[in-house]
DNA sequence: TTAAATTTTTAGTCTAAGCTAAAAATAAAA
DNA sequence: TTTTATTTTTAGCTTAGACTAAAAATTTAA
């Protein structure tokens, strides 16, 4: 496995996450910064070692072993984030770009070593699950929080946006994973919530409630 | 700096820590594992970049700024070497193929915070002492076993040879950083050495002797 | 159902980093 | 000081991975 390699099953793998079925050359070349006519050559040779499958003009989709391989790397990336936030002082917008190259090192006893180092931790500092040795993945907690309702409450769990600058806005209004949160009022017109946590009250766009995974708290 | 590059100056470093002046093309393509020619193009890519000093015909020397470079990538494999053995359980010879991977990580938040976690050690598993940021390097501590006389005692504070097959060697004979040793007998013929660890008597190579760094306890 | 637009693939280049074989420079031996 | 041996460099090829431009297939629109 080269890092190349490893970069484009990751690209199919998260692609596939929500658009499922073949995945398009374009959207995988969007994906990586790159062009199209790469992305054909590099899929033709995932296909000849088994990791994609491929029929031209038709998208890609991982093989059983394309999907283990990609797992793997998320887990290993994962991992690494939770190390830099735990131990090391990171901020959770620090840890990614750092966590893109751990995640191509390799040595299973490191890993497995790391995981339990850290405690076997089920998510990363974004909320986002660790996939077990075996590629098998919880879900997603929670749902965004821009499908609760007025007067619903929960807890912040995840961020799908996981960009520094989103994280430092968030960083900013004091919205963090574990914050109680309650939805005071729906806008309508631009979709923009106004919100509280821990007493403080403020508005956000529809843009930031889109990017916000809550555990909505049962009805009391 | 590619990944390549770093490893050729990574080389010359080591190179020019025993034989100083020039290195030859030849020797850098033996430690590299790789053919002269090879060498020939990237010491000119290097000296291009003002990393060496080369003129053709006449071997290559690390810039200040190569220097630089090179102790830096020694620094994160020797931190990444105490992080390994002193918080995931590796044992002194499986480090080092990992390190080798590790420190070609760039962040020099992550370098400078695992430094701290690990309370700024000197030394790494084998001994070998850590550059500091600056570039500077202490000296290696103590001296051969095999230029010790019958008689002197000492602590183990370093192995030369670091590859895997030497180290389980020592683990075997229970040789390891910190025991006490004491040189019983030289053997002239063959250059061999009677010696005593923790109450433990037994013989070793030249090989051997000529691999292990001793600090010499003041004369009782 | 033909025509236009879009997507995807192919063909041909480029660069980094290797390699082999041959030429040139330097060092060692006669 | 020639001759011979060794070291180093050059020249030319190879592979992975990326790119541009053109061709082919598919999709959408007329
Ligand atoms: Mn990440
Ligand atoms: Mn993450
Ligand atoms: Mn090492
Ligand atoms: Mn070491």
């Amino acid at each position: 496995m080269t890092l190349s390699e490893e970069n484009y099953l990751k690209a199919i793998y998260h692609l596939g996450d929500v658009h499922d079925g073949g995945i398009s050359t374009n959207a995988i070349a969007e994906q990586m910064n790159t062009k199209a006519s790469s992305v054909t050559d590099m899929i033709k040779k995932l296909s000849e070692k088994g990791l994609v499958h491929y029929k031209r003009y038709k998208g890609s989709e991982l093989t059983e072993k394309g999907t283990l391989v990609a797992a793997n790397i998320i887990r290993k990336h994962r991992l690494w984030e939770v190390f830099l936030v735990e131990k090391l002082n990171f901020t959770w917008d620090e840890v990614h770009d750092v966590a893109e190259q751990l995640e191509h090192i390799k040595s299973e006893k490191l890993i497995n070593e790391l995981d339990a180092f850290l405690g076997f931790p089920k998510h990363d500092p974004h909320g986002d699950p660790i996939p077990d040795k075996d590629g098998n993945v919880s879900n997603k907690l929670g749902k965004l929080l821009i499908t609760l309702n007025k007067n619903d409450r929960g807890i912040i769990v995840g961020v799908k946006d996981s960009s520094s600058s989103f994280l430092k806005y968030l960083d900013k209004q004091g919205i963090a994973l574990g914050k109680k949160i309650k939805v005071l009022d729906k806008e309508p017109f631009d979709n923009s919530m106004k919100i509280r946590i821990k007493k403080e009250e403020f508005m956000i766009s529809q843009q930031i409630a889109n990017n916000i995974y809550v555990k909505l708290s049962p009805e009391a």
